[in-house]
RNA sequence: GGCCCAGUGGUUCAGUUGGUUAGAACGCCGCCCUGUCACGGCGGAGGUCGAGAGUUCGAGUCUCUUCUGGGUCGCCA
């Protein structure tokens, strides 16, 4: 192995074109490929910016022609020498046209055959490239979403700066809270017994910075939740949290939507149009199944409760006398395509998301197949018919449920299986809406009592405010969530900034005073001394990044991911300690470590 | 906690109703090759079929358990 001496690097190799044919350059990186012809050699050196061809030939000095016929996959090498345009041009790779006529090479490190190939195409098995994930990111395809989101969070912060917000750092250890997602906890060794937790976000000191005057507050935050994951969700993952002064929805939204046209604009050259469409939540529920619907496509859920309530089937008749209701989406010319066995399988996506079952018809040119309408009365068959405007090439699909909520979910869970098995949208297209007027409180039937949907600190909005205490079901919130093709990028509220609402909020979560004060007891006194009016949001910069790059795990935008035990297969962790660590902390486990 | 899918040379996969010596491509090693860029030609090495138990004359193949990874419901204020 050789040192760099006095060789430094002049360009990266992505970088040189035909005009810099004629230059002495030095450029250094790892070793894609070594082609050896015999007189003639041809090493792809790859850095971070792309692929440069080196060649050696006839003319090459001879101890570094043999020095290039022994350089093997991933050596790390630098080499000098000059750019020439090719006798042979390609237009595979962005430096087709030239080529590195190598007179200075050193070998820096050797290594050995990896794992996997470093290269784009390959298909590895999601454990290995984890394991390895330093040598996965070597491959460009791997690299570059990486680099994207770099990117998105440099035009984040220039962005944010222009309009005044304030970049600050809050705790990483913080309070535990006792709603909401589980918290990772850090055990106190200077007060045993005591635990930090890792944020789940940094909501209450965003809140808190706007009662210190910082007036815009942004973030780029790294939040934990101990949860399970999902293709698109991780323990840890990073937020870019904002918060105002001053300003009601629409200036927050209008804000906002100005970041989302600038960075599709400059990383895409997508023009995105504002403002968004906005969206009540009972819309989105109603016509999408979905509180972050996919407008990409139609196949719209119709509500046909009124159309079936005197229906004497079961199907129909049950929910509706539980005080539920029935809905049902046409697709529309998809009869050929959607078998039997298709449908089955819709089915089976019903049930998964709580419908007891769908009903259907088929109506084909052949005749029509339908689990339902030998149960029906003519008229209630032609009513619904009519109210899908169904015709012949159409299938009805028909879900109820004992609260609209399960059914409408269920359908629309239908609904995006429908559009994305025969891609009834454009997978290019970027649709984003603002989803508002939330439910203040949800309701767990498990606990048997409300928690705040968003969170405790949510403003309600104003006509429902006597709800709190009547009507907590039907009480609407001052949030909204910020949705891209069905997925939810980011949501944000107006905050209470009166402590009697606080209180009253408080009061219809089930706190009582006492516990207010210990678990919120910092807030409520803040709030006394003069609060200005203040909402904010936060995205998820792992979904945006993905959105953007179009992959289908968040683990592709992530450098170090975890996987769905929550572990790393990299470090192995998490991992047993010392017992002397344990000691320290006062913390003696049930089990033994393994 | 529940459900579904996958695990076979280094990598990605094939492997029929359970039946002789488990195949291929890429990678790797050696030799040859002056315009390759998925380089090419010739030759070669490399496998406890994730692990354990069971059924069977016989298991990569069937059953059970378990491990690892993926997807998902619950969960994620």
């Amino acid at each position: 192995m050789e040192t760099m001496g006095n060789l430094r690097r002049t360009h990266y190799c992505g970088t040189l074109r035909a005009a810099d044919a004629g230059k002495e350059i030095t450029v250094a990186g790892s070793v894609a490929k070594n082609r050896d012809k015999g007189g003639l050699v041809f090493v792809d050196l790859r850095d971070t910016s792309g692929i440069l061809q080196l060649t050696f030939d006839e003319n090459t000095p001879k101890a570094i022609f043999e020095k290039a016929g022994t350089l093997r996959s991933e050596y790390v090498i630098m080499a000098k020498g000059l750019v020439r345009e090719r006798s042979a041009k390609t237009d595979k790779i962005a430096t087709g046209d030239v080529e590195l006529d190598v007179t200075e090479l050193r070998i820096l490190s050797d290594a050995e055959i990896t794992p996997f190939e470093i290269k784009d195409g390959v298909k590895v098995r999601d454990d290995l490239r984890l394991k390895y994930r330093y040598l996965d990111l070597r491959r460009p395809e791997a690299h570059e979403p990486i680099v994207m989101r770099h990117r998105i969070t440099k035009i984040a912060r220039d962005y944010y700066d222009q309009n005044h917000f304030v970049e600050i750092e809050t705790p990483i250890m913080v309070k535990s809270t006792p709603e909401g997602a589980r918290d990772y906890l850090i055990p106190s060794r200077v007060q045993q017994g005591r635990f930090f937790a890792l944020p789940q976000s940094p909501q209450l000191y965003k809140q808190l910075l706007m009662l210190s005057g910082f007036d815009r507050y942004m973030q780029i935050a790294r939040c934990f939740r101990d949860e399970d994951l999902r293709a698109d969700r991780q323990p840890e993952f990073t937020q870019i949290d904002l918060e105002m002064s001053f300003v009601d929805e629409n200036d927050i939204m209008t804000v906002n939507e100005g970041f989302i046209k600038k960075v599709f604009k400059e990383l895409l050259n997508e023009e995105v149009q504002t403002p968004f469409l906005r969206m009540p939540y009972k819309e989105a529920m109603s016509r999408f199944g979905s509180d972050k619907p996919d407008t990409r496509f139609g196949l719209e859920l119709v509500d046909i409760t009124d159309t079936v309530k005197d229906s004497e089937f079961i199907v129909f008749s049950g929910p509706i006398s539980a005080g539920g209701t029935v809905h049902a989406i046409n697709a529309k010319g998809l009869a050929d395509k959607l078998t039997r066995k298709e449908i089955d399988k819709l089915v089976e996506v019903a049930k998964t998301y709580g419908a007891k079952g769908l009903a259907y018809t088929r109506l084909t040119a052949d005749g029509e197949t339908s689990s339902y309408e030998k149960k029906c009365t003519e008229a209630e068959v032609a009513a619904i018919r009519a109210k899908l405007d169904a015709q012949v090439g159409d299938v009805l699909l028909i879900c109820g449920g004992e609260d609209t909520e399960e059914a409408c979910t269920a359908l629309g869970q239908v609904r995006l299986e429908i559009g994305k098995k025969f891609e009834l949208f454009n997978p290019k297209q970027f649709n984003f809406l603002w989803v508002t007027e939330f439910p203040l409180f949800e309701y767990s039937k498990e606990d048997g009592r409300y928690y705040a949907k968003h969170h405790p600190f949510t403003m309600p909005m104003q006509e429902d405010m006597d709800k709190i205490e009547s009507d907590p079901a039907n009480a609407r919130a001052r949030a909204y969530d910020m949705v891209l093709n069905g997925c939810e990028l980011g949501g944000g509220s107006i905050r209470i900034n009166d402590p009697q609402i606080q209180k009253r909020m408080f009061r219809a979560l089930g706190f009582t005073e006492e516990r207010a004060q210990e678990s919120f007891g910092f807030l409520i006194e803040a709030y006394k001394y003069g609060a200005p009016p203040h909402g904010g949001m936060a995205y998820g910069l792992d979904r945006l990044c993905m959105l953007m790059l179009g992959t289908d795990s968040i683990r592709e935008v992530i450098a170090f991911p975890k996987v769905q035990n929550s572990g790393e297969l990299m470090t192995g962790c998490p991992e047993t300690v010392e017992q002397k660590q344990l000691d320290e902390l006062a913390i003696a486990l049930v089990q033994p470590q393994p």
